[in-house]
Formats: C-alpha cells, structure tokens, sequence
DNA sequence: GCCGTTTTCGGCCCGACTGTTTTCAGTCG
C-alpha cells in the first residue's frame, strides 16, 4: 500500500478516536505518525526492509507494527474495527468549519447525525440548538459552515489566491499606522492550492487598521472582529465562492515571531517550540522567552534572528514541514535553494502554430523581457487535432521559421525546436524516429485514454520515455488542480526509468497542474533524474507561471545545480545535443 | 500512543475567539 494512503488511514483512525472520547494525547500520536509519514525521507518499503523506520521519531512500537501491516498486507483489522463503529458520513463533519470531534460526539449522541444531510436537517428543524452546549448561534453557524463548504469546495489555487491576497497587502501596508505587513500561511510556503489567507502586520495600534480592512470594499462577510484579528470572506473566482481572509495584529517587535508562528506549517511550528523548550526557552507568536523566567526574553528583529537564537540557519518557508529541515538547518547543511533568478531559459511553451496564443517572434520577445537567453517552443503533435496538433510538413515549416529567426537573433538569444509529442495509447510516439530525430529535444506527454489500468498507464510511459528520442516527461500525472484528478501511475516506477534512461522530468509550472509534484519531484532527484521546470506556457503572460515551478522545486529541496533550465545557453545547447541519439 | 542529558511514569505546543456559559469548553490555526 502506498505511503500516503496509509498515512491518511492513520489520520482517519485519529480523528475516529477523538470522535470516540479517547485520550487526545493517543489521538494526536495516530495524527503524528501520519504527519511524520508525509515527510518520510525515504521510500517507506525500503526503511521496512532496512529497519530504518523503527527509528524515526514519533513511531513507537504500536504504530510501527500497524505501519508494516498496512505496508504488506494492505489491511489493518484494528482500522477496520473502527470504521464499522463510526458511520461512513462522520469524518465528513469535520471538513463544516466550526465543527469538531467534541460537537459530532456530542450531535451523533444526541440526536443521531450520521452524515452531512442528517446535520443540515437537524440544523433547518432547530434541533441543534436543543442540544445541551449547543445555542441559536452555533446552530446557525453550523448551517451556514455546510453552505461554506459547498460553495468553496474548500480550497484555491496559489494564482487565484496571490490575486486576491495582493489588493488586501496594498490596503493594509498604506495604512499610516502599520509598520510592516506579510502574506502568511500555506500561500508563503507556496502550498499547491490554498485554504485561506492570512495576513500579518504590526502596529503600535492594530484596531484602526482592522476597521480598515473589515470595511473595504471588497469584504463580503465579517465573521469576527476582536482586538487583535479579524475574519472576512472574500468573493473567489467561482460563482458563489468565498475564501476566508484572516488579518492579524501584533507589535512591531513580536512581528518576527508572528511571521514565523503564522506561517507554519503546523507540525514545523511544533518541533520549533519543541526545540525552544530543549534549550529551556518557550516561543510563542509573540516572545521568545525563558521557561523560569519569562520575563527573560530574546529579541528579534526577524526570522532570521529567531532561527539563529535556536541555533538553526534561517529555514526557507518552503522547507517548513517538519521534514527533516531542522537536522539540516541545525548542521548548517540546507541547501541553496534555486531561485526563479537562477533560470535561464525553458522548454515546452506553445505558439500560435498548434494552441498557444502568441506568434513565435511575440513568444520569444516576452522571454527575452523576462531575462532568459533562449526558449524551447514545444507545439502540440499531430494526433491532437482539438489543440492543432502540428503535421509532419508543418513541423517542417515550424523548423524553417526558428532557424530564419535565430538567423536575426545572431547567436545573442536561441529558440530551440521541440515538440510536446503525444504519447499514444500504447506507449509509442506521435511523430516516427526520423522526425524526432530533427527536434533540439523532445516533451513527451500523455494527453489522451486517462482512464487507463494503472500497470497498462505505467508501462505506456515508460516505454515513451525509454525511446532515446525522448529528452523530458511533460506533467507526468495529468492531473488538474482541484478539477482533475491524476491518471492512476506508478510513479516510482516512472522515475526509476527516467533514472535509467537519462529522461529528465519536467516541473510542470501551470499553477493549474504544478506536476510532478514537491514529494515526488525530491524523490526523483535522489534517484539522479534531471528536473526542468516549465511553464506549458500558452501565451506571453503564461512564461510568468515558472515561479510556480520554481516554489515546487524548492519545496523538493532543489538548488540550482539540480535544475536542467539554470545552465548558460551555450552548456544547454551542448548538453541537449549530447542526449539526441547518435 | 510516544518518549526520556533531572523521567520507564507522567508529561505531551499554545493563544485568540466564539458561544455558551456565570468560569469554561470547543475549535482553529
């Protein structure tokens, strides 16, 4: 069984304990140990085998002996057990924001709420706010949270949330009374989509600037106005959906700490305040202090200041998921992550020859704008007739068009001649050898018969990207960000072959794919697989979108040595040639 | 259920906000 999914079975056994009443100390360990899984730093099978898992922090001997069943045999009785005592609908519950394990015990007890419909009723006929604890408002609350819930599907992609985040950062930095102000949360750590917005600033008096922000213009709901933090919903990009935006107070010299706390992640927080209490200091949003002596407190001035007063080197936000980033920042050994500066070039951007927007001289001169001293033009093949696939005479065109082109440019900027080649349904490619043998280098992509078996899809890959014409896998799983859910692949498999093959694997940059994925894309880096980071621009503006691959690729721990797309011109020319077949 | 440089028992990250209470529990991040 894979990795994640028993990590989410942990998850899910910890949240039915808590449901159940159990020790929340011995629910937090099921939800530790499926946190500590996420960030295992090597293939799970493998650390069973080696006998490596039995030593990492936070599995004992209980979880450790249900992690290898699950891992072997796929089943766990003990979860199995659970399950059959919880309805299927429970866990759902959670996902209603104001709802948690002590209201559906206390709901399920009451008045038997099984699923999300039980609880919309009981909420329409005012049985909740019968319900000892319960009131009028949680009631409502609790209506209102599955309206919630439907409408935002819960969460956004990184795009739509910069965008909505960024007119909220202007307001809040103009106010005269705030000194500094940050986008916090998942969207600084560049998750892959986004639940809600946070936003910090410090102020020797917060209360005007969060009557501020509760009445600009685009607020569409107060759902709460303290002294120190105000929450609002904002309209989304989807009709009907809202996000929430959460804006929070300090003073100026708690900012540091704040920024930090804020940011998270969660389990990366805990194992900082776990590292303060080890050197008999206590940190919080606000102070970094003494444990006896709380009066005793450390300055800082910045992130930086609090990482070193705990003997840390500063910890990218990318890093901060308690995944191994605190032995490396402790042994001064974090890598230089690469950064979007660092990129020279890309490859697979399309152009008004298959389905891109712009022409190839307005494609080329927005790359230049944007620094870059060549561009790889990948149009579509010619099975994908829907996006103007390019025929064999059309590509040659297409190469006669670059080649006038890079005649002008003079050797000062290149275009080089690629394809996004369709992989076919059965793993061969859609131009012959002879034909890929004339690209600078060639994108294979999958692009049809999604619904493949998962050994049928995994060995059509691989032997698209063992042809030797082959230089890169374009979005290697297909999916779409909270629309599209990936092909079933092996991707260990992929990234073996890739290995194998010398195939590099593309960072698919849309901020509606980011594919490979952080996770995977560090897993295919310790394998030895070259990673590129592209854009699959369709347009001019589209280039833009490499800074979303460039956060996945430091949220995989990459620097700049591990990216294809950071090398001078010349060496790419030189590398791509040396991987075309002789 | 996990863990140990005062521990193999007795702790386990912590503060803001809300709603229900009349001093606090639940949820969230």
């Amino acid at each position: 069984m894979e990795t994640a999914k028993i990590a989410q079975i942990l998850d899910d056994m910890g949240t039915i304990l808590e449901v159940q009443g159990e020790n929340p100390f011995r629910c937090r360990a099921y939800h530790n140990a499926a946190q500590v899984l996420h960030g295992l730093p090597g293939d799970l099978t493998e650390m069973i085998a080696d006998g490596s898992l039995a030593e990492v922090q936070g599995i004992g001997e209980t979880l450790y002996a249900k992690i290898v069943q699950l891992a072997t045999t796929g089943r766990l009785p003990a979860y199995e057990k659970l399950r059959a005592q919880t309805p299927p609908g429970l866990l759902a519950l959670l996902r209603v924001p104001g709802v948690g394990p002590k209201k559906i015990k206390a709901l399920h007890e009451a008045l038997d709420i099984q699923s999300l419909a039980d609880l919309r009723a009981a909420g329409e006929s005012g049985a909740i706010a019968k319900v000892k604890g319960f009131g009028a408002k949680t009631e409502a609350n609790i209506l209102e949270g599955i309206g919630f819930l439907e409408t935002t599907g819960g969460r956004i992609l990184q795009n739509e949330a910069l965008a909505l985040v960024a007119p909220i950062l202007d307001a809040v930095r103009n106010h005269p009374g705030v000194s500094r102000a940050e986008a916090c949360g998942s969207l600084r750590r560049r998750a892959e989509t986004i639940g809600d917005l946070d936003v910090l600033f410090s102020s020797k008096d917060p209360r005007p600037v969060l009557d501020h922000f509760a009445g600009l213009p685009q607020v569409a709901k107060v759902l709460g106005h303290g002294a120190t933090k105000v929450s609002v919903l904002l309209p989304g990009f989807k009709t009907d959906q809202f996000v929430q935006c959460d804006l929070r107070g300090v003073a100026d010299d708690q900012f540091a700490f704040a920024l930090h706390y804020f940011t998270g992640s969660k389990a990366h927080n805990i194992a900082m305040r776990k590292r303060a209490l080890a050197r008999g200091l206590s940190l919080n949003e606000y102070a970094l202090s003494g444990v006896k002596d709380p009066t005793k407190t450390i300055p800082c001035r910045d992130e930086a200041d609090l990482f070193r007063a705990l003997d840390l080197e500063p910890i990218p936000p990318e890093l901060r998921e308690d995944a191994g980033e605190f032995e490396a920042a402790g042994a001064g050994a974090l890598p230089r992550l690469v950064e979007p500066g660092d990129l020279t070039g890309t490859f697979h951007c399309h152009s008004d020859w298959s389905d891109g927007d712009a022409t190839l001289e307005e494609m080329a001169a927005g790359a230049r704008e944007l620094g870059m001293q060549y561009l790889g033009i990948g149009d579509h093949s010619r099975s994908l007739a829907m996006a103007r696939g390019l025929t064999i005479d059309r590509v040659r065109d297409q190469w006669a068009k670059i080649d006038a082109l890079n005649a002008r440019f003079g050797g000062s900027f290149r275009i080089f001649k690629g394809t996004e080649c369709d992989i076919l349904g059965d793993g061969s490619l859609d131009f012959p050898d002879d034909v890929l043998a004339g690209f600078d280098y060639v994108v294979a992509s999958v692009h049809s018969r999604f619904k493949m078996p998962r050994d049928e899809m995994t060995a059509r890959i691989i032997r698209a990207i063992s042809n030797p014409h082959v230089t890169m896998l374009g979005h290697a799983t297909g999916r779409l960000l909270l629309s599209r859910a990936p092909y079933e692949v092996d991707l260990d498999a992929v990234i073996d072959a890739a290995a194998e093959h010398r195939t590099m694997i593309e960072i698919n940059a849309s901020p509606y794919r980011l594919d490979l994925d952080a996770v995977h894309c560090r897993r295919a880096r310790k394998k030895g697989v070259a990673i590129v980071i592209n854009p699959d621009a369709h347009s001019v503006a589209g280039l833009g979108d490499l800074r979303y691959g460039v956060s996945v690729a430091r949220r995989a721990w990459l620097t700049k040595d591990d990216v294809f797309n950071t090398a001078p011109l010349a060496e790419i020319a030189e590398r791509l040639a040396s991987l075309r077949p002789r």
